[in-house]
DNA sequence: GATTCTACATAGAGAAACTAGGTATTGCCA
DNA sequence: TGGCAATACCTAGTTTCTCTATGTAGAATC
């Protein structure tokens, strides 16, 4: 997050839900595809993204399975849940609620 | 914020940047005023606001004065400094930066 | 006389993200 | 083959925000 890093700020989860209800996905692809489909905005540090998975994961919402390549090694693969997509949903919806207000105020039609 | 709170975070400055970018406001007046124009989506409370001003304040962003009433009551009015008008345009950028990036990964184009 | 509204303030708790470090394998290039 | 970059996971500690809870005090209302 170049600038503006603070913005991140709860929305972490919801950016995690949406590319796992799309398909399973492991850590260090995460953040290469978040990097890629922001076009280079999403830039996670590890620090935010495998806490954040761990804590997606006692919630119910993920689930992560180890899977073992040809080559060798391991990866962690994390699926969503039943309760994670439920939650994607409202987590979209939250947050078109709040883009909805913050537009009120951060570009108020004149009147 | 009824539900999706997390998402204030990183934005409580942009907010009020931005009231005060119109006209000076004091603390209960800002309260009242993002509640209302925000269609009672965003209830700020008091732990959350004056903590936010003095940041603000301390940073140079904005500047309160003491004025007194007729009634003999203080009010502490903020005004928004050349400074805070910049960061205010700088925000309001990133802010922007931020939806289109979250745009790329929440509704993604299909293609 | 009590409650509600106006109006400011802070201390402490909790959560979330970042900094900075660690481990280990694979692939590439000199 | 020796070193470096990329892949792939992880966590402890710090910082920063926001909220909860509380305090003060005058004005208005009932």
């Amino acid at each position: 997050m170049p600038q503006g890093r603070e913005l991140m700020k709860g929305n972490v989860d919801s950016l995690l839900l949406c590319l796992m209800g799309q398909q399973p996905m492991y850590g260090y692809q995460i953040i290469k595809e978040l990097e890629k489909r922001s076009q280079g905005y999403f830039k996670f540090k590890e620090g935010t993204l495998y806490p954040a998975l761990h804590r997606l994961e006692r919630a119910g919402l993920i689930q992560g399975k180890w899977q073992l390549l040809s080559s060798g090694q391991q990866r962690k693969y994390y699926h969503i849940t039943d309760k994670g997509l439920a939650t994607l949903v409202e987590k979209r919806g939250q947050w078109l609620d709040f883009l909805f207000a913050m537009n009120l105020i951060i570009q108020p039609s004149r009147g």
